[in-house]
DNA sequence: GTCAAGTATTGATCTGGATCAGTTTTAGCG
DNA sequence: CGCTAAAACTGATCCAGATCAATACTTGAC
């Protein structure tokens, strides 16, 4: 590997203080005193190659893991071998929620690139968001979110045809994506055809085909995993028959 | 209405310490001197007749509730009026967990039958949390557990048949009711064909159907809304070669 | 009691998307 | 560079479950 593709570890070193995804992660409305406490207990180790998992199914349940750089997928594993994909995971998202119940992790989280992420101790922030209530608020918040981002891809999954599945998706990622500071018509998909069709429910053809369709009534240009959208309007109009799950697109914060 | 069948209030005001649910409830793993702190906030108002609304989509958020008698059900309405069920919510289970990030409601909940609800007022539970780390835990295990639960109906939307997912729906009420101290195998539905088949992304008809076919099959006896599960193992049997989601049925607690 | 409205059942038909199958493109590697 | 395996695309077929339609059954109002 050349010099120049090695990442740099002190700039994945970045405090809270000075992390751009602050306004979307746990320290949201926390002052600087507070931040420092919270920067004390967060462990951020040496990023995860491509496939590399942050914890598997029935792991222990230690900490909560915020995504820093690249893209966590969460999946569950079926006896017969086939795997569910659950969530992907953009920067300044927390993967592991699903464990606390059970004080061990309920699916697995792999990365689907290189990807950095922090990692919180969950005992530890605990303690910390006993004394810190616009800590223990913000995490509330968090996992709130997590719910109602749950209960849009049931709806979704519920009744909607292949079409508005992935029109939302699409529009899932523009908005995310924008809201940490990219391009909301332009960007690159880091999950195969198989991913995105296990995660909304479809075969991987339906996936290629509509990709096809979309790109056909020029709403898309689609090339291998870069997207970009032609005609954000006509993605909309697909979910405004629909459900509330738009609200749910776009409330980003 | 008879005098005998009027429902006496006292005992719907049961204090949390003396309430059958609290193992399954916010005072899970409590002192006696703490549920004391969290009983006196808790507000119990007069039952909710059938149809009348704990809450309504947009509604400020206030309060967390706790169905104590009777069944909650949570639901979207489309633009187009149509509604979708997003939720069946037992004695113990906690409704309005979804209003907390965005500090509104993003669903309706409403009474299928008789309800009675204990009102529990965020801010004041937030208080509280903060001084009471037991509850502080419970409160994150709770909201854990609903993130689990919905993944699991997900996977469920997500690649199951028509006949898995009654499957699924019945045995989750079986373990439900049993945690309750009711009977496993033998318990009547508060909810329509119609209202099972938004749940479980099918249509009213498809429903009614399967009940026909587990009946003729001599899985189930059904007499309208009351069923008799007689023979659990296939149930169970439907959905071993599927999902993780057996395991999130069965965890009860 | 009758009536009307809601709810459930059952049958007949249709279709969106799964599945199967074959081909092409891309990416990784010695 | 060519070789191999995985990923993606495309076409043909099939089927589970939606939709449409007609008929009961239940429930509550008057």
């Amino acid at each position: 590997m050349p010099k120049n593709k090695v990442i740099p570890l002190n700039k994945l070193k970045v405090a809270c203080k000075n992390c751009g995804l602050a306004k979307l992660c746990l320290p949201l409305g926390l002052d600087s005193g507070d931040i420092d406490q919270l920067d004390a207990i967060v462990q951020r180790n040496r990023p995860l190659q491509r496939g590399g998992h942050v914890f598997q199914t029935g792991n222990k349940f230690r900490s909560l893991y915020v995504v820093k750089t690249g893209t966590i997928k969460t999946y569950t594993q079926c006896p017969n071998g086939s795997e569910q994909v659950v969530g992907f995971h953009l920067p300044g998202e927390v993967v592991g929620l699903d464990g606390i119940e059970c004080d061990k992790h309920l699916c697995s989280a792999k990365a689907l690139e290189t990807t950095a992420v922090c990692e919180v101790p969950f005992q530890r922030l605990e303690e910390l968001t006993s004394s810190i209530p616009g800590l223990q608020h913000q995490l509330f918040r968090l996992m709130s979110r997590e719910i109602t981002k749950e209960t849009g891809l049931m709806v979704l999954l519920g009744k909607s045809t292949a079409e508005e599945r992935l029109a939302a998706f699409l529009l899932s990622l523009s908005v995310r994506f924008h809201d940490r500071g990219f391009s909301p018509v332009e960007f690159n998909l880091s999950m195969s055809r198989q991913e995105i069709g296990s995660y909304l429910g479809l075969a991987l053809e339906t996936v290629s085909r509509l990709f096809t369709h979309f790109q056909d009534e020029k709403t898309l240009l689609v090339d291998r995993k870069h997207i970009e959208i032609l005609n954000m309007d006509r993605l909309y109009s697909l979910l405004s028959n629909q459900t509330t799950c738009l609200d749910r697109l776009r409330a980003p914060n």
